[in-house]
DNA sequence: TTGAAAGCGTTACCAA
DNA sequence: TTGGTAACGCTTTCAA
């Protein structure tokens, strides 16, 4: 550890006052091409580096976005990280990552510690436990900057950019119907999940506009673990008259999905056709591939950092805005017409 | 935008001293119960939120570590990610997360944005296009407390958390010559990577020790595209005399070598074994799924950051430490006996 | 037990 | 074109 090299120093060494030399670092005008010379020469000699904490102090400004995720072990989720981080930087913006690995304790955390690093904006996907709002509603009363992507509260007006599950549903539970499928299930999340519950409508929607009648029993409600599908997909298909096709709500269900149908060696997609969400790279290795539902990963990160800044930025009062991004359903073998 | 409560807007309110509302809110000695009382309910009540820019430049001390990272989209970085975290929040420092994506020149800008943001050390895995390592020796003259993990510098003396390549790679060619292969191929990586490299050697010493001979036409480098791998396994196999067993150096490139066998209609493990390296959670979910070496994934990210940790706050002179960890092998059928 | 004031590294204003 | 100085929000002496 030693003294790290300031502005000072640079003005002490070359007997000029530190004004001219923050002057010369920064190229502002008014200043004589030598004297900057000789600061832009000396900087480089003792690799000064600014300090951003004393710049952010007295401006005000940090230029900094802070980022809260539930889980960088998603491919989702990291993806889209790397799209925030890359449009944050291209705007002149660098990026606070945070994780609440699913957490509300640790979500309330990193919001904490986020204001302390003066963020000037939030960008927030919540925690599968979060239930109760207040702390961002404290975070929009003292007017930071938010924008939701993917999980968000219904309750809390602020900008977000989501896909419209519902309708992506709809397309998925069509496409098994177009391809033949009579009995279609539906392995959805914990009922509390708002995704989850929307892309039931959607698949609900599809269902009776070609004349099938929804039945609950083909309903089956699984928590985020395989092991739970694959035990609820057996009871499901153990009943007379199964399903002949299935949409899960998320890949790392429908692989659970799978290894049910392998067990009770059922041939996919001939007997059971399979279509899921989220177009997890998983999904185009495993055998048979899986259809799955992609999500435009890039623009809702792109979308997301452009809103925050937007609205960091604006003079005015802030208009938050919706944005609900189409799917793209990737059929693969899972879901192939016989 | 709404001016921040600050310490003097507390002060001013209580008709105190800034002094004593600081004192107050870190419970120091030597304040009047009252006086406390009183500045920790306004806090609270206003939502005061220390600014941590201002703390850390009169203290000159950020309690901030920085990750450099070359992508989060890796389930080997992410998870890392995750256990430094955690440890570093247990050890009361916060992480700065970066990524390269495996770019040399954003290692650099990464680098000199965590010194610019004062954080007190940095764990680092080098970027695959990283070659010249003159910005890892100037962190180094600067005194900044550096450690590597997985991908690292032989010409810097700094700590270095890894696994044992070599030994792994001995043990899964072993593995598979215990398994009856007569003839094992090793798949690598680009043939200037230090991990891949390390691994051909412990894959050469098992053939060795078992008296089969090193034939490097079995060596084959691919890049990092699990299609070409997938060429490269086809040629491979088109040879007279084929392997029965192939070494692949990560999960990536296995699944590419699993297509190719397929495309052949190679019966896997009957007429090829694979063994790979990562132990990602797709080799699980593949099929066949497929045996892979795994690291500590928890363990180094602790031992990491307990390093990084354990030098910033060492008053003496701290001595590099190399720490090289063991590796477990995970059976699954690839690899099974006949 | 409390307050005044200096200082952390930088910027920005005013004066020279 | 340059310098002096107040200020950013906080901590830390030293004195009261």
């Amino acid at each position: 550890m030693r003294h790290q090299v300031t502005i000072k120093d640079l003005a002490k060494q070359l007997n000029i006052s530190v004004a001219t030399v923050s002057r010369a670092l920064r190229d502002l005008p008014d200043i004589h091409p030598d004297t900057k010379k000789a600061v832009l020469e000396l900087a480089a000699e003792l690799d000064y580096q600014p300090n951003v904490l004393a710049t952010s102090l007295v401006k005000s400004k940090t230029k900094t976005l802070g980022l809260v995720v539930p889980d960088l072990g998603y491919h989702f989720f990291s993806t889209i990280t790397k799209h925030i981080e890359e449009a944050a930087i291209k705007a002149g913006y660098s990026l606070l990552i945070t994780q609440t690995q699913e957490s509300y304790e640790r979500e309330i955390v990193n919001i904490q510690n986020l204001l302390r690093s003066q963020v000037e904006g939030i960008i927030i996907s919540l925690s599968r436990e979060t239930k109760n709002f207040d702390h961002l509603i404290r975070l929009q009363k003292r007017g930071m900057p938010l924008v939701f992507f993917d999980r968000n509260s219904e309750d809390i007006l602020a900008s977000k950019v989501m896909v419209d599950n519902e309708v992506s549903a709809y397309e998925a539970a069509k496409h098994l119907i177009d391809n033949g499928c009579k009995r279609i299930a539906f392995v959805a999340g914990p009922s509390n999940v708002s995704v989850s519950n929307q892309r039931i409508e959607g698949y609900k929607r599809a269902l009776r506009a070609h004349q099938m009648k929804v039945d609950d029993k083909l309903i089956i409600h699984s928590d985020y673990y395989a092991d739970t599908a694959t035990r609820l997909t057996l009871e499901l298909m153990g009943v007379k008259n199964p399903p002949d096709g299935i949409v899960v709500v998320s890949d790392r269900l429908a692989l659970g999905v799978l290894v049910a149908l392998k067990q009770l060696k059922l041939k996919i997609p001939e007997q059971v056709k399979i279509v899921s969400f989220n177009n997890e790279p998983i999904c185009s290795v495993v055998s048979p591939s899986i259809s799955s539902v992609a999500q435009p990963l890039e623009t809702i990160g792109k979308l997301a950092t452009e809103l925050l800044i937007e609205q960091i930025e604006s003079k005015t009062e802030f208009e938050p805005q919706i944005r609900v991004l189409k799917t793209e359903l990737v059929i693969r073998e899972s879901s192939k017409r016989d």
